[in-house]
DNA sequence: CTTAAAGTTAAACAAACGTTTGATTAGGAT
DNA sequence: ATCCTAATCAAACGTTTGTTTAACTTTAAG
């Protein structure tokens, strides 16, 4: 009666197991105040496993991020380019992203808040990532808009401006929901991709999803 | 020729000193990654200086964070209170900020890097902070906006996406120096200034300066 | 059955960690 | 002169760090 490999909760890839466990704990702790053995522990693993899957602890962060920032990234070129006019596409591109952003809010925490530290090694990685996003948004939207309205914005600026912008609410949870306990769920997912929308659109004075110029 | 207390390079408070050493490095290498070591061996004092004047290594964070937040905290007080109509305010505490965040830009970056550790005793000092943050927003912000529109915007949501909108920037300018070199200069911060000003009252259309109506 | 590879383990490594100690100095007040 | 206190220092405290080693077990194919 012994399963061998039919059965997924007691006996996963110790190598899938160690991941996750990663994610949630650089979240939570942060990548340099979580050590080697709580991460083992908290994977159910032996502690040189990791060194083993990944070559380092560093090796299992850059996995962490490659991960995350390639989603990022592709829901960026499926979005932003293609059919339809800007507002539809950005419209597109911030609903999309707010949900990976949901769903990976972990891994999210940790490549925002690993930003501006200068491993090397780290930023490279982050750099490589981010010329492809910048590119994308200079094509699909700067240029774009500056056709439309004259006012060329760099995308070097817009690209951090809207990431950090959908980021936000899974940047400040942690203390938003110490300022006000149960604030995560008075506004759902959809009404804040709504929120953003608007205010990337209209402003202010459209963070509602009433859009009656199209 | 002896100067007592005259000269201020060479002899400088050596709590000044770890201040400013600790400033410089926790935004580079982060709080976890930077040891007392490298930062008494930065400010040019003895290890032991740190605990005696900040008690311990976290009591440097605290202070560093309590300074920033606190400066923050007055400027919001002074802008987005007094005279003047919604966007005047909105766009007064925007210029101020932006200011603020450019020349405080090292304890930005630890301020928000830090900002999803959970931590309980920094977690505790950033809550009291956000607080007080959110109950000027909602008072000067949120209900004087939900008067005019009738959609009312949560202040919890509000004020990270404002603050994390201004601090884009100062984020993203290690990656964005390795993606684009020079890219920091390019954009003066009047016009970074601007540019948010124009986004967060008229979205995209109106990402620079040019108010037709006001 | 044998063999080779992949997976897993406990143990050990030097290095670095944050903190504490006790001695020493200097300056002003009593 | 004596005392007090703040400031500074070198040295050591006991832990914990990330990584590595070598032996052991399991798996799967020849």
């Amino acid at each position: 009666m012994k399963n061998k490999s039919d059965n997924k909760e007691p006996k996963m890839d110790s190598r899938e197991r160690i991941l996750q466990a990663a994610v949630f704990l650089f979240a939570r702790h942060g990548f340099d105040a979580t050590g080697m053995r709580e991460l083992a522990a908290h994977a159910g693993v032996n502690i040189s496993m990791v060194g083993y899957f990944f070559g380092s602890k560093k090796g299992v962060l850059k996995e962490i991020l490659d991960s995350f920032l390639s989603g990022y990234l592709a829901i960026a070129r499926e979005e932003l380019a293609g059919a339809g006019d800007l507002h539809t596409r950005l419209e597109r591109f911030i609903v999309s992203t707010v949900g990976y952003f949901d769903v990976q809010r972990d891994s999210l925490i940790i490549a925002i808040s690993e930003l501006p530290h200068d491993d090397p090694e780290i930023v490279e990685h982050k750099a490589g990532w981010a010329r492809q996003m910048v590119g994308i948004v200079n094509r699909e939207v700067c240029q774009p808009h500056a056709a439309e309205t004259g006012k060329y914005i760099p995308p070097t600026s817009l690209s951090p401006m809207l990431t950090v912008l959908m980021a936000s609410r899974y940047l400040f949870a942690p203390v938003m929901e110490k300022v006000e306990p149960g604030s995560s769920e008075t506004v759902s997912r959809e009404e804040y991709a709504k929120m953003i929308v608007g205010l990337v659109l209209q402003g202010i004075t459209g963070s509602e999803s009433r859009v009656t110029k199209s």
